[in-house]
DNA sequence: CGTGTCATGTAATCAGTTACATGATTCA
DNA sequence: TGAATCATGTAACTGATTACATGACACG
């Protein structure tokens, strides 16, 4: 009874780039995911002993000096059939959970001022996210990747730019509306 | 021990709009939040129970001819104070998980075709998503909401048609981008 | 001398979905 | 007659994070 989690398929595409080790995994998902996608040791470690036990991986402990030592991992031919399959099934909706909105939506409990500072202090994380993903394209221009893989890595920053730019978008738009309506409520106080 | 998960203030906001059953609930967050949030009858009604030891809302249950018995929730004061005070908590960035995006990253392991028809078939979820979306709009001009909640209904609106119409334009240039990439292989063969 | 990085892993917990049970009524 | 709607609820499960343990070394 195994259960085909997308943490398999991350695992499994991640290693069908290079060989890597798990921390080496954790650390790319959050640099060049991070706007789509996350993974916890909690989760990596027991899927990659998992995914080994069913020959989809195979890994080797490397001894290092005056450092822990690495298991690197190897994807197997069994495992790129596994991803390649995984990759024709149609995905599916990006799933989103905001509070924000959440929040925003129930903004007639609160001043509508705590509500314009809530969004004004979302569209400051999202500038610097943005700035973030956009750091990341002369990196992708110039590592050493092939052609096709620098072409779909800067796809995905590209998602990640227009849909930060739409949210941006959407926080002054929403800021206006809700400054508009406390001034409009200001020059006709109860 | 009580963990203050976020479905207890989504709870709590949706009774200070007004009174609902569990299965009102479950309706409205389907409806109105499908972009941004959804909860599921198996936290709701656990959830409810929980809240109602604790005060924070109460409940009644009305008789009806020919269908269930109706469970009605009512917040308290208590439950308000609650809410406000989660509502001015600082919100954090919305967590998104796109699988299409992994896939994509993915993607020198499947022809080029393969990916485009995988962003093209999204982009039409994505189109039926949006339209949904602004479906809603003269619903809730109409409806009997006052006006703030009008408003704040509004904005989330707007930002689900932002954010999708960011994703479609980006579905636009991925595929053609994609398409440019096959055609010049086209020309040069192996 | 304390903090951070490298590195793997487990246990506990939290978050969230799905499947099931019940049962009358309405609609095609 | 069979499916859909209304309505509440639980149990089982999957999905995912957090906290902790270990330990050498580098940096300020």
């Amino acid at each position: 009874m195994k259960s085909k989690t997308t943490t398999r398929y991350a695992i499994l595409g991640l290693l069908s780039i290079q060989p890597m080790s798990g921390y080496d995994m954790k650390q790319f998902v959050d640099m060049a995911f991070k706007h789509f996608w996350s993974e916890s040791y909690g989760r990596l470690y027991p899927t990659l002993r998992q995914l080994e036990t069913e020959g989809l991986l195979k890994s080797r402990v490397y001894r290092q000096r005056g450092r822990p030592d690495r298991r690197v991992h190897t994807i197997t031919d069994k495992g790129r059939r596994e991803l390649t399959e995984w990759l024709e099934q149609p995905a599916s909706l990006p799933r989103v959970r905001s509070d924000l909105l959440l929040k925003l939506f129930f903004g007639h409990n609160v001043p509508v001022p705590s509500s314009i500072e809530q969004i004004r202090r979302q569209r400051e994380v999202l500038e610097t996210v943005l700035k973030t993903l956009q750091s990341y394209r002369p990196a992708v221009d110039e590592g050493g990747l092939s052609g096709d893989q620098r072409m779909f890595f800067l796809l995905t920053i590209r998602n990640g730019e227009l849909v930060n730019k739409a949210r941006i978008k959407w926080c002054d738009e929403a800021i206006k509306i809700l400054s508009k309506h406390v001034s409009s409520n200001e020059e006709t106080p109860s």
